[in-house]
Parts: C-alpha cells; structure tokens; sequence
DNA sequence: CCATAACTCAATCATTTGATTGATTCTCAC
DNA sequence: GTGAGAATCAATCAAATGATTGAGTTATGG
C-alpha cells in the first residue's frame, strides 16, 4: 500500500493545470484576489513553483486560466437548455436549484467570478469570458421567463430578460457569503417566483 | 490668480486623510483591490509615500478606513428614514432612485464595498462595517416593503426582509459595470415594483 | 535497453512593495 | 518674531513576489 499516501509526482500537462486551477480558485474564494500569491498556489498543489511556471506562463495566464475553467465547471452544472415544451416553472425551479447546489458544494466558482470581476477592468480576455457567461447565463433564465409568460404561468407583462437579471441578481449576491450563509436564499427565491407568477384572486376592497 | 495650479502643501490631518480614502477608493474602483498600491494612493493624492504612513498607520489601516468612509458617504445619500405614513411605492422609489443616482454619480462607492467585501473572509473589522451596511441598508427596503403591504400597495403574502433581500441584491448587481452600463437598471426595477404590487384584475381563462 | 521528450526542482534574480528613519519645511499660538 | 508641534519628503530597508536558469528525474516510443 502507502500509495495513497503518496500522490504521483509526475502528471501530464492538461491534468497539472487542471490541478493548479483548482487550487487557485479556491484560494481566490478563500483569502480574496488581492492575496493570491504563485507560491501559495503551487504549494498547495504540492509542487514547485518554477513547475507551476512550466505549466502555466505567468500569473495572467494562471487567472486567464481560472477564468475559463470556472467557467466550463460552472456551465456543467446547469440543468438542460430551456425549452417551450416544459413547464417553465418546473424549469426555472430546477434551474435555480442547479444554482443552490453549486453554491453549496462547489462555493468557489461564484466566488472565483466575483473576484476575477475586478479584473476585467484591465484584462480584456477575462472581461470576454466572464461577460460570455453572464449573458449566457441570464439568457437561460430570460428564456425561461418568456416561455412562462407564454404558458400563461408568469405576468403578461413580464419582460424577460431584465426579469432574468433581476432574479440572477439578487441569486448571486449569495455568492459572497451570503446573508447569513444560503439561510435566506429559498425565501429570497420565493420571492422571486411570487412576483413572476400571475395571480389569480386579488381583491382591492378597501381602496378610498 | 494661478492659486487653482498649485493646491496647499500643508493639509490637517483630518482632510489630508479624507483625501487619501477619497484616492484609494478611487483606485479600487479603477483598477482593483488586488491592484492597489499605496505609492499610487500616495501619488495620486500628491504626497510622498512616508507622508501617506504619516497619517495612515498602515495599508490595513488604509483599507479601515476606506471602508468606513465610503459607508458613511454611501449613507449620507440616502434619503429620509422610511415611514409607514407616507405612501411605500413612492418610498421605495426615492430609496431606488437615491442608489440609481449613486451608481451614476459616486461608482466608487458601490464598487468598493464590492472589492472590499473579499477582505471581509480575514478581517473582522471590516466585515462588521460591511455587515452593518448591508443589513441596514436592506433593513430599509425592508421596512418599506412591510409599510407597503401594510397600506395594501403590495401583496399581502409579501416577506419583507426576503423581498428586500432580492431588491438590493438583483440591484447591487450593477454596482460592478452593470450589464451594459445602468442601461437596464430601471427595466429590472420596474420587475422588482411589478412583482411587488398588487395586481386587481388577472384573469385565466385558458386553464384546462 | 536507450534516447528523447516531458516533467520536476533547488537556487537565484530583479522588481515591487509596505514600511521606517531622520532631516526639512510650514503653521500657529504666544 | 519665535519656538514648538504638525506635516512633508528624500533616502533607504527588508521582505515579499513573479519569474528564470540549469540541472536532475521519470515516462515512453522504438
């Protein structure tokens, strides 16, 4: 035995760089953006850093990096593409359900692209990728949005895609440590739903 | 005349320090916390850098203090605490407006509760002023909301503090080079106020 | 078995960066 | 005016940090 003990000190390029991802995006999600250092990240990988270096060119190239396979491993986690012919309400649940269980197992990848945010200012590669998928991303739930309302589920006078930004919005700011963690994320998400959904019986009987 | 070329040398402590977290604040929002580096604090202020440690202890200290003087200049904007006896959606209006103005007028501000909330993870001096930001601030909506069902404006299954929760968060999104500017902000406000109200007349006629 | 390529590391570099020291200049109360 | 305190700066330090070099070590095709 005694392998388990002993990770193999030699892998091949794409699985090394997918470790030092890995390891890079949970020390952003851990100690911030502004404390990633190289060594921490070859480090916990369990390598040197000039072994980083030869995988991955430079510091840019490492958050280029994080960049897109935060990305891919958050795209892969989402539900099938909406679609016209389901209910849009169960779509949109499952879709938001998707959400919830990335933020609880897999926390780093919101709180990677909160941080990598703050360079898109500068780094026009990072700006693509992340506005790529946030508009992918909103997209999903615009389009689901449209087909509710077409259903006869959600208002009439929904307007989907800000209503999809609206109810990305106020999901992802539970990114970041949450209001007291993910407590209050199915209320806030009731909310949501509330306000989308057609009412049936509502009576104003005390108006002046 | 030429007094406007040459600004005063000598500045109290007091102002000088407001103007050092008015740069910083600046520069976090431009560049990026992880970016930020006192000499540049230092250089954009005008000062050395020795005369920046002079009247701020420390980079930690800088960061303090940004954080605490952009709460209160966020604060300083709003307008008049809510009241249940005046009417909720226009209350809710004004909070909105208030924060839309914000956004065009002061970025910094907003931005840089975003990148500072990333120092939240590891000090707890800023993570108490960020906290009690937020929750005041979403404690606002909040009331609103809760005057607002109360007077029959909003729905009366309305959750006021998760109905808040979702305004600022979905709000908050643009804080950050919101999608396409703030080009969509009141779109998206007008689905957080459509969701909200009360809707008299909704009829399905098509249910099978 | 061997040679080549792929991968790894210890040692080191050149800058950057937060911070300090000690001298200098300005302000203001008296 | 003048002296004491407040504010400023040039010069410098020590540590941190991204990156490189050149010499090993391991895998793999032939």
């Amino acid at each position: 035995m005694a392998n388990d003990s002993k990770p193999p000190a030699y892998v091949r390029k794409d699985e090394r760089r997918e470790m030092i991802a890995e390891a890079a995006r949970r020390l952003i999600a851990e100690k911030g953006l502004a404390a990633l250092r190289t060594r921490d990240v070859a480090e916990r990988v369990g390598i040197n850093i000039s072994t980083l270096h030869f995988h991955v060119r430079s510091k840019a190239a490492l958050l280029t990096l994080v960049a897109e396979t935060s990305r891919d491993a958050f795209l892969a986690l989402l539900p099938p593409d909406p679609s016209p012919d389901r209910d849009a309400l169960a779509q949109l649940r499952a879709e938001v359900q998707a959400f919830h269980d990335s933020l609880r197992d897999r926390p780093e990848l919101a709180r990677c692209f909160g941080q990598l945010a703050q360079l898109a200012e500068t780094d026009a590669g990072i700006a693509a990728t992340l506005e790529d998928f946030t508009r992918g991303w909103a997209g999903r739930y615009a389009a689901i949005i449209g087909f509710g309302r077409d259903q006869g589920l959600f208002r009439a006078d929904v307007d989907p895609y800000p209503a999809a930004l609206m109810a990305t919005g106020a999901l992802t700011a539970f990114a970041p440590r949450g209001p007291g963690g993910l407590a209050q994320f199915w209320p806030v998400y009731q909310e949501i739903e509330r306000g989308l959904q057609v009412r049936h019986v509502e009576e104003t009987d005390d108006a002046s």
